[in-house]
DNA sequence: GGTGTTACGTTGGTGCGACCAACGTTGGTT
DNA sequence: AACCAACGTTGGTCGCACCAACGTAACACC
């Protein structure tokens, strides 16, 4: 018959670990399938929402805005500078450094990245009520800030 | 100078998506660390764990059962019955079918490998007291829950 | 009793996020 | 002048999740 809904193995069903694995695997998967729509992924809507909010940067300081890789971060803007959302510009302060502004079209894009954003999470948090969201929030602000120091 | 900490971006610093998604990266990466001393990864566990707890299965219900594609399930069998964590035959009510089951070897690495589980978890949950643990299960749980049945 | 559909295991591939090592260049320290 | 640290860049690796396709086997229906 191939019934039967996909479980989890019965220990891990109630462990904390595997409980936030798989919602943040539903969660990913629903955000990318949104992001999609805007041919773009995870990595473009945070560098993108980072300048857009925070202002210019560095790649490095980017990528410490936003907890990617240096590496990653040439990637994922040379995708963005190569649609125009992005421009990168040499640091006449110091010729090491790029300096990374969202153009207006990037700004734009952000916003509507974001409105998508938003509209994932009132997918994802059906579920929950307004104060139930607060509670999941608080809990997991405090796991990373705790972990964050190490 | 090269400080700043490692900070997410303005606007995502609240989403719940983007708080889910880096705790959920923090625990795969501590998990990672701790299965790694056993030299297996989370599906290896996942599939142990089923097949110690639940009993022998199909690898396609193995699959089913801990969430894993069934090609997925075919490389990571291979891997424990190379050890011998795991026992491959034929079913010869079906065929079609493979019935794994976990030798005493594995069970034991089952065992120990669950002991790394609470190990990393009890890190984990370090800033949360027992009630707050009990809620943040619960809220995922719920989250899990409704999104299963689609 | 054939016929079509479904499930099974397997192969081979994709995509994304995260991470690491190394290099040449540039800036700051001493 | 010599050293070291930071920068951007290249070119990998790994784990998880997912998909398409194949041949084989079981099942349903007529």
């Amino acid at each position: 018959m191939d019934n039967a809904a996909p479980q989890s193995p019965a220990g891990l069903s109630t462990s904390p670990s595997w409980l936030l694995n798989q919602t943040a695997s539903h969660a990913a998967r629903l955000l990318s399938e949104g992001f999609a729509a805007h041919d773009l992924r995870g990595y473009h809507y945070r560098l993108l929402a980072s300048l857009a909010e925070d202002g210019p940067a560095s790649q490095a300081d980017l990528g410490r805005r936003c907890g990617i890789d240096r590496s990653d971060v040439v990637a994922a803007i040379n995708d963005l500078a190569g649609r125009g959302l992005v421009v990168r510009a040499p640091d006449p302060a110091d010729r090491r450094r790029n300096v990374i502004s969202a153009t207006d079209g990037g700004a734009d894009e952000a916003r509507r990245m974001g409105a998508t954003l938003e509209r994932v999470q009132a997918d994802l948090l059906a579920p929950l009520s307004a104060t139930e969201r607060e509670q999941l929030t608080r809990l997991l602000t405090r796991l990373l800030r705790h972990h964050s120091r190490h």
